[in-house]
DNA sequence: TTGAAAGCGCTAACAA
DNA sequence: TTGTTAGCGCTTTCAA
C-alpha cells in the first residue's frame, strides 16, 4: 500500500503553500490564482498522482457529499429502477449514494437510519417509507433533509415524489367494468405502506363511483407485497361470501400469485377470472396470459426525488412541493377478459 | 438543524478530558476506565444524543468503513442478489457500501473506480469486472484490497469468487445430448467478460468430449448479455449453415431472446429446437415453456467475496485463494425435449 | 486510571 | 494574488 499523495506534498514540491495547492485543484477558486501557478500545481498534482482525499475534506466543510438510500429490497426490480433514476442525478452532482436494505422491518429500518446519520450523509432519500413514521426519522428531520420516494409519510411535512396511485387503480377498475364486471374484488397492499392505503381506498371509490356492490369479503389485505401473499388473499377472496369475477390487485406479485391461486383451483385467468396488477415490472410481457396493469415511471420517481434532495441539501431555505404526483398509463394485455355469461 | 453533539460537549458535561469521553464509548478501551466514569458519560451521551461522527474518526484511524461495489447495472436481479449477499456481511461489521453502476462501459468504470478512491473506501467489492483489467484498477490494486465477484479479471492476481461456468455449460450440453441432440449450436456472452470466455469454451470442450460437430457456424457471440442480443445470434445462426437442434445460451436473458427469434422464424421451443439457459433469474419458472438452466449461488458469492474482502482489509498479510469455485445445479423444465425425428 | 497534546488532510477567514 | 493561522471531531501517543 503506497500512502497516498496530500496536498502538503505537492506544495512542498511545487514550493507554495498548502492553501495555494488547496485553492488551484479547486475549479471554483482557481480564478484568484496567477494561470503560472494554477499550471504548476495541477501538473505535479497529476504527475504525483494526488487523489483528493474526501474524508478530510467533509471534516472541515461539514459535508460528506454522501447521501443515504433507504430501500426495501434492492433485489426488487422496482426500487432498482429508482436507485438507477436517483443515480442519473446524484452522480454528476459528485454525491455517492450509501444503499441500505429494510426488508420493511420497522426496527432495521430505525437501526439503518441511524447508521446512515453517523456515517453523515448530506440527505436521506426514503424510498422504504412506511405510513407512520419512525420515531428516530421524525426526530432526524431535523438533522438532516429527507425525501420519500414511491411512497410517503403520513401526517408529516416530508417531501415525497409518488406515482399516482389512485389515477392507476380508476384505471384497472374502469377498464374491468368497460370489459363487462361487475363484481370486483381488490387484493389490497400491506396497509403499513401510503401505496397499499392509497389503492385500497381508490379501489372503494372507482367501484363506488361506478354504483358497484362492495361488500367487506371483496377486499383481501396482503401483508407483504408478494406472490404467497397474493396466492393466500386469493385465497381467502376464493373461499368468501363475495362472488367476483375479476381481481384488482394492488401491485403485479400479488395479482401473479392470485392467478396463480385460481389455477390451482382450476380455474383459468382471464376466461373464469380476469386479474389486474400495478407496476407493470420487468419480464411481465413473456408471463401468460400477460397481466393488465399500471405502468409506472420508477426512474422518473428516482429522478425526480433525488433533484428535490438536492434542492434542499444545497439550499435549505428552499421550498419544495409537498408531494409530487407523477401520471401513470394502462397497459393492456391478456388477462382481462368479458366476464363469464352467468 | 441542530448542530450535533461532539465528544467535547459531553467532556464538558461530565467533567472529564475528551480523550476520557472517547475511550468510555469505545467499548474495546472501555476496560481501562473507572466503571463509574464509563457509566456518567454513557449516560450523559446517551441524554444529550451523541452520535459518533464517522467522518471525524475515519480521517483520524485513516479507515472509512465504506466499500464500493462495482456493479454492471443495479437493475438486473443476477447483481442485486450478489449484493444483498455482501451486504449480509458488510452490515454487521459495521461496513455500509457505496453502489455505482458501470453499464459495463470501460470509461464508465475506470471513472467510477476513481471515484470510489477519492471516497476513501477501505476495499472494492467489483461484480462489474472485464477479462482485461482497467489501467486504473491495475494501479489501484496497490492502493486498495480489490476482490471481484461473479467475473475474474485474467492476468490478474486479484482475488475471485464465480460461479463454476465450466460445469454449468457441461451439464447443459450433457443433459441435452442425453435428450439426443447431436448438432448444438451455442450463443455465447461477451469475450470482454470472463463468463463469456468460460462459457464458451467449455462448450467446446463439452461438446468435443461428446465427439459433437462444431464448424464455426455454431457459435454466435452475444455484445451484451441481453434480449435482443438473444435475438440478434439465434437469427445469426438461423440464417447460417450449422444445422442445429438446440442452443445452450450464455445465459437466460439470451436464451429469452433466442426463444422469441424462433418463435417470429414460426419454430417452437422445445417442438422445433431445444434451448437451455444460464442463471435461473427469479420469474423464469414463470414463462413458458420453462427455460431449462443452471442455478447459481448469487447470494452466495456475495457473501463469500465480502468475506474474502473483509480478510484482506482488516489484515493485509493474510493469504486469501485466487479463486473460489462456487458450485451450481442443473435445473430442468420445458425448454429441452427430444430433437425432432429427420 | 486519567489528562495533555498532537495531528489526520483539508478549507476558509484573515492578513499581507 | 498568496501566505498564515486556526480549526473540523476524533484517536492515540506520552506523561502524570
Amino acid at each position: 500500500m503506497n500512502k497516498p499523495v496530500t496536498l502538503k506534498d505537492i506544495a512542498r514540491e511545487t514550493e507554495v503553500d498548502v492553501s495555494t495547492v488547496s485553492r488551484a485543484l479547486d475549479p471554483r477558486t482557481r480564478t484568484m490564482l496567477t494561470s503560472e501557478v494554477v499550471d504548476r500545481v495541477c501538473t505535479a498534482a497529476r504527475r504525483m498522482g494526488y487523489r483528493k482525499n474526501h474524508i478530510a475534506r467533509g471534516l472541515r466543510t461539514r459535508r460528506s457529499m454522501i447521501v443515504g438510500m433507504l430501500l426495501p429490497d434492492i433485489t426488487n426490480t422496482v426500487f432498482a429502477a429508482i436507485v438507477r433514476g436517483a443515480e442519473s442525478v446524484f452522480e454528476p452532482h459528485g454525491y455517492a449514494p450509501i444503499i441500505v436494505n429494510t426488508d420493511d422491518d420497522p426496527r432495521r429500518e430505525d437501526a439503518l437510519f441511524n447508521v446512515l446519520l453517523e456515517r453523515g450523509v448530506d440527505g436521506i432519500l426514503d424510498v422504504a417509507a412506511r405510513r407512520e413514521n419512525s420515531r428516530s426519522k421524525a426526530a432526524g428531520y431535523a438533522d438532516v433533509p429527507i425525501v420519500t420516494a414511491n411512497r410517503e409519510i403520513e401526517k408529516s411535512s416530508i417531501p415525497s415524489v409518488v406515482n399516482d396511485d389512485a389515477e392507476g387503480i380508476r384505471l384497472m377498475v374502469q377498464h374491468l367494468h368497460d370489459c363487462g364486471h361487475r363484481r370486483i374484488a381488490h387484493v389490497a397492499g400491506p396497509a403499513t405502506t401510503s401505496t397499499g392505503r392509497k389503492r385500497a381506498s381508490a379501489f372503494r371509490r372507482a367501484t363506488g363511483e361506478l354504483g358497484l356492490a362492495l361488500p367487506g369479503a371483496a377486499v383481501a389485505e396482503a401483508s407483504r407485497y408478494d406472490e404467497s401473499e397474493g396466492r393466500r388473499c386469493a385465497e381467502l377472496l376464493l373461499g368468501g361470501r363475495f362472488a367476483f369475477t375479476a381481481i384488482a390487485c394492488a401491485n403485479d406479485r400479488l395479482a401473479l400469485g392470485a392467478i396463480d391461486a385460481l389455477g390451482r383451483r382450476g380455474l383459468t385467468c382471464p376466461e373464469d377470472v380476469s386479474v389486474t396488477g400495478f407496476n407493470d415490472i420487468p419480464f411481465l410481457n413473456l408471463v401468460p396470459p400477460g397481466l393488465t396493469t399500471v405502468r409506472v415511471q420508477q426512474f422518473g420517481v428516482g429522478r425526480l426525488s433525488a433533484e428535490l434532495l438536492i434542492k434542499m441539501m444545497t439550499d435549505p431555505g428552499a421550498t419544495v412541493p409537498r408531494t409530487t404526483i407523477l401520471p401513470v398509463t394502462s397497459i393492456e394485455r391478456g388477462s382481462v377478459a368479458a366476464p363469464k355469461p352467468i
